[in-house]
RNA sequence: UCCUCAGUAGCUCAAUGGUAGAGCAUCCGGCUGUUAACCGGAGGGUUGUAGGUUCGAGUCCUACCUGAGGAGCCA
């Protein structure tokens, strides 16, 4: 361990909680936390962020991008801890005893622990650095000829087969810090507007809604199925005593406690068993479902713009230096593009009123455009990203291509469906008001040909005080990659799962 | 799943069917309060895999594997 014993002095008294510093004697918990406070390491954002006072002692921990030397006597190194963008430089001097034998070995990848002044800097790249007193070396990198992140350019393709390590390249570090200020951001707006996050399960036994492919979940043997009378797959001596599998939404749990807590949403992983090779889709990813009891379509609506404005202002003000970052090295666009957002309402049309603007659109569309017919992508793209340039939300579009449990507009040809539609992204989220009307919803399942008994809780729900509810689902690595322009989603979830990749 | 493109040094890429090369990274040396440092030198290869055509294949053909872009499905 690395000594500093002018700094264990000092860091013990003025940065404690108050309710710490009273009390003379500390036992336990407590006692461990003020040994580590008193060693007065400090995160690299602190350092570099004006916490540390210039002249006093410090410790900083982290992992070594670069070396550079001087013949006068000292070296350059630059460290970083995930606490922000930037490195810390610290200067090492040959009056360090390990200054030839391994400072002057250092290399990109070597963890460290970094005792010394914070000192103004006499260079010119920034405005303060540690003179080291002490340098210990953690962890040195096998073999720096094929240390994966080596100090140079890397493809993202390339990154994402060492996904262990990318987190230590700017990039991925800018990425995880973004991804975290989203999930706190989308929690304190929910928070604040009186929304309960509701922890749905993963493991389901209900296939949800009848599409998307799904994961089993089970502990048979898969090379000796037990069977039924009729040869099929017996799963009553499973776990579950039934078929199970990985969530695909938590949407229809939520609306369960939607129905008795009014503001509810739920935060996590959902799974998707679709040979889908895009850009845009995982097996795996995080999804955001707020649902929203007494409320109709436009609520809804206006629940997203307001969700997406709110997780855009924060990022832009909370991880500036991160968005300028992308914004210098990964999209051009990146601030410009939110700011836009921010400042203007979203756009809203019905999908007849879209469908209306394709036909008038001057492009030829590889696919036709045709009331009834989904919108295709290239739909999609001009109508976001050439119509409106910008985030649109398209509503009420024909039933026979939306879920049995939205709701049947009247006029019965339409359901309260809302989609949002990001440019470069497209579907960024999808909701709807839900069918209240337990007599609608029935004969919903029929046309859509799902068996109601499958369904017997969630018609519970309409059968006892049933109230106009609506909600939606938020793609939140689709978010992330909007936010940051990193085209491939991939490359905003730390370990991606896609068809025939679960590495890591 | 379908269509298109691509797999050569740790990485990014060259190489008319005829001796596999560069830049970056790495290591060594020089220089410098340096900072994507700079200058010089060195090491580094079963050309994705398996077949085939040919006197001769990184290059042409077939299959497979892997990756990317687009489509479908969706968030």
């Amino acid at each position: 361990m690395v000594r500093c014993r002018r700094a264990a002095r000092a860091g013990a008294g003025s940065r404690l909680p108050a309710a710490l510093r009273r009390r003379s004697r500390p036992q336990g918990p407590i006692r461990r936390i003020l040994q580590t406070i008193s060693m007065a390491k400090r995160t690299i954002a602190d350092v570099l962020g004006g916490a540390v006072d210039v002249g006093s002692e410090v410790t900083v921990q982290g992992w070594v991008r670069t070396r550079r030397d001087s013949k006068a006597g000292f070296s350059f190194v630059h460290i970083s801890d995930g606490s922000c963008l930037k490195t810390l430089q610290v200067v090492a001097g040959n009056r360090l005893p390990n200054y030839a034998s391994e400072i002057l070995h250092l290399g990109s990848g070597c963890s460290l622990t970094v005792c010394g002044e914070l000192v103004e800097s006499r260079g010119r790249g920034q405005a303060v650095e540690i003179r080291a007193t002490a340098v210990e070396v953690a962890g040195w990198v096998d073999d720096p000829d094929t240390y994966p992140i080596s100090p140079k350019r890397h493809t993202f393709e390339f990154l994402r087969e060492v996904a262990h390590l990318r987190p230590r390249t700017n990039t991925f570090g800018a990425i995880a810090r973004v991804r975290h200020c989203l999930a706190k951001a989308m929690h304190d707006f929910f928070d604040s507007n009186g929304y309960l996050w509701i922890h749905t399960p993963i493991i389901t036994g209900s296939d949800t809604e009848g599409a998307g492919e799904l994961f089993r979940v089970s502990t048979l043997d898969a090379a000796n199925l037990p069977r039924d009378s009729a040869g099929n797959p017996d799963y009553s001596g499973d776990f579950f005593g039934r078929e199970a599998f990985l969530t695909v939404s938590g949407q229809l749990n939520v609306e369960a406690y939607c129905l008795a807590l009014t503001r509810v949403y739920t935060f996590g992983p959902t799974f998707r068993a679709e040979n889908s090779n895009t850009s845009r889709h995982l097996a795996e990813f995080w999804m955001i479902e707020p649902e929203t009891a007494f409320a109709d379509l436009d609520e809804n609506a206006s629940l997203a713009e307001a969700l997406l404005k709110h997780l855009f202002r924060t990022v832009l003000e909370v991880r500036s230096e991160d968005m300028e970052f992308f914004e210098r090295h990964v999209d051009r666009k990146a601030i410009q593009r939110l700011r836009a957002v921010v400042d203007q309402p979203f756009e809203r049309m019905t999908y007849t009123e879209a469908v209306r603007i394709l036909e008038r659109a001057r492009r030829r569309f590889r696919f036709p455009v045709q009331w009834g017919a989904d919108l295709q992508s290239e739909h999609e793209r001009y109508l976001t990203e050439t119509h409106v340039g910008r985030p649109v939300i398209v509503t009420n579009y024909p039933k026979g291509i939306k879920a049995f449990y939205m709701r049947l507009d009247d006029g019965g040809e339409t359901v309260a469906a809302m989609d949002v539609l990001a440019p470069g992204i497209g579907e960024i989220i999808g909701g709807s008001q839900r069918e209240e009307r337990l007599e609608v919803l029935d004969r919903r399942f029929l046309e859509c040909g799902i068996d109601p008994a499958h369904y017997g809780w969630y018609r519970d729900l309409r059968r006892y005080g049933t109230v106009p509810h609506a909600g939606f689902g938020l793609g939140f690595e689709r978010t992330i990659s909007y936010v940051t322009g990193m085209a491939n989603v991939r490359d905003v979830i730390p370990f991606p799962r896609t068809p025939g990749s679960a590495e890591f």
